[in-house]
DNA sequence: GTTTAGGAGACTGTATACAAGACCTGACAT
DNA sequence: ATGTCAGGTCTTGTATACAGTCTCCTAAAC
């Protein structure tokens, strides 16, 4: 009998492009505002055009690209008012995202969060500062996972993206500060407390948004941080 | 000079494609589950399959289908808990959206929420059932705008999509009573109440949620509307 | 000097062609 | 009856080809 495939998503072009893509987006290695040429593309990752179109689609969906018809697309600007405003929506979302987790809470999912914290904790000690940045959008999106909403998740995941872009860009690395906020989310949330854990939940990227306030405040002296750069 | 052709968007394929899947989708024709054979859909459609493969990214993004490499795409199926829990990251973001309005509520964006109000008030009247439900549609939309926050806007599109779709499917149309409930949402929003702004929202939300609810305990005894179709 | 026509190059949009994987069917072996 | 293997068909993944449009540069006209 042929056997059972579960897990081995079959590796497409497409996909391989399109984490690559928005690698290079989220690293800075392609600068805001910058234009994204098909056929360079398609050559730099030694593919056809048609991967790197189809990529393109996703990741203007995603929100990191703009597509202009016939003009073509190029890696979205970021001003620092949107990303002021993505925290807005962050507590929103998030919020419920701790509620829903705290009130649905088992025993697999509070296992699951654990796992990840310790893995944070551990990328901290070792001072792995990509990595830290990494797991804390796990976490995130594993409180995302716990709340049982398949929704909410389709819609945390780009935005987790989105966050990690901006802080990215920002240089605003709080790995440690950010590990005993998630430490004390996931305690209200094992405990099943759902306004405490919403609460704790805001309060949390309250305090990303201070610290990406506080950074933007200083990296607005060093315009290239942030200014446009075509 | 060359004209400014400021809104004039070169319609391309891709883009209608786009819509009119999304629009099959949402309507029905084209059933939950069902296969999406991009041979077929391009020949139907009458271009080739390239603009098809690019349109089925996007609403994949978009969740209105899901795509399992090599083994092609289909239509998402929205089970019922699905469909209810839609209702709960929507008075998230809804209630956001409504407080955020309230908060730089503007003479413009107050004159557009009416204008759509009272074309909704004429679709009403008229009976003009579809319409009113495209109308209330373009409402939160255009709450969405007023907020005034790009990336809430940006998550904001897909979202109502999706509870248009749940709608169709249930058949649960309610357009008189959104209409009022429109009503004092703008008020609120008109009034800068942002507290009260968003109270309404949550509530004209979760009015939505009950009637989705009763609808569903309905239909469920029609397995036709809400069971899958393979 | 400014403006305008025109044309070359660059890039996107769309179609077509080919390669490879997945599924189904039926024969054959156990 | 069950399992398995081979072949054919259907479908997706990827590459290539061509057409249309936009940009930019140049040169002529006023």
């Amino acid at each position: 009998m042929t056997e059972l495939t579960l897990g081995a998503t079959h590796r497409t072009l497409r996909d391989e492009v399109t984490r690559e893509l928005r690698r290079r987006i989220l690293s800075g290695e392609l600068a805001q505002g910058e234009r994204l040429v098909e056929d360079r593309l398609a050559g730099a990752l030694g593919v056809s055009r048609n991967p790197v179109r189809e990529s393109i689609r996703v990741l203007a969906a995603e929100g990191f690209i703009e597509v202009v018809p016939r003009l073509g697309a190029t890696v979205a600007r970021l001003s620092a008012e949107e990303g002021e405003e993505l925290f807005d929506v962050r507590m929103a979302i998030e919020g419920l995202a701790a509620r829903l987790a705290a009130r649905k809470r088992s025993p697999s999912s509070a296992e699951r969060l654990r796992q990840v914290l310790d893995r944070a904790r551990e990328a901290v000690d070792g001072g792995r500062l990509e990595q830290v940045a990494d797991l804390n959008t796990a976490f995130h999106l594993a409180v995302g996972e716990a709340a049982g909403n398949s929704y909410l998740s389709l819609m945390m995941k780009p935005m987790l993206l989105r966050a990690q872009w901006v802080f990215s860009q920002t240089a605003a690395a709080r790995g440690p500060h950010s590990w005993s906020e998630h430490l004390s989310m996931y305690e209200a949330i094992a405990a099943g407390d759902e306004d405490e854990a919403q609460a704790r939940a805001i309060a949390h990227v309250a305090a990303a948004r201070r610290s990406f306030l506080v950074a933007v405040g200083r990296t607005r002296k060093h315009p290239n941080d942030w200014k446009t750069v075509r």
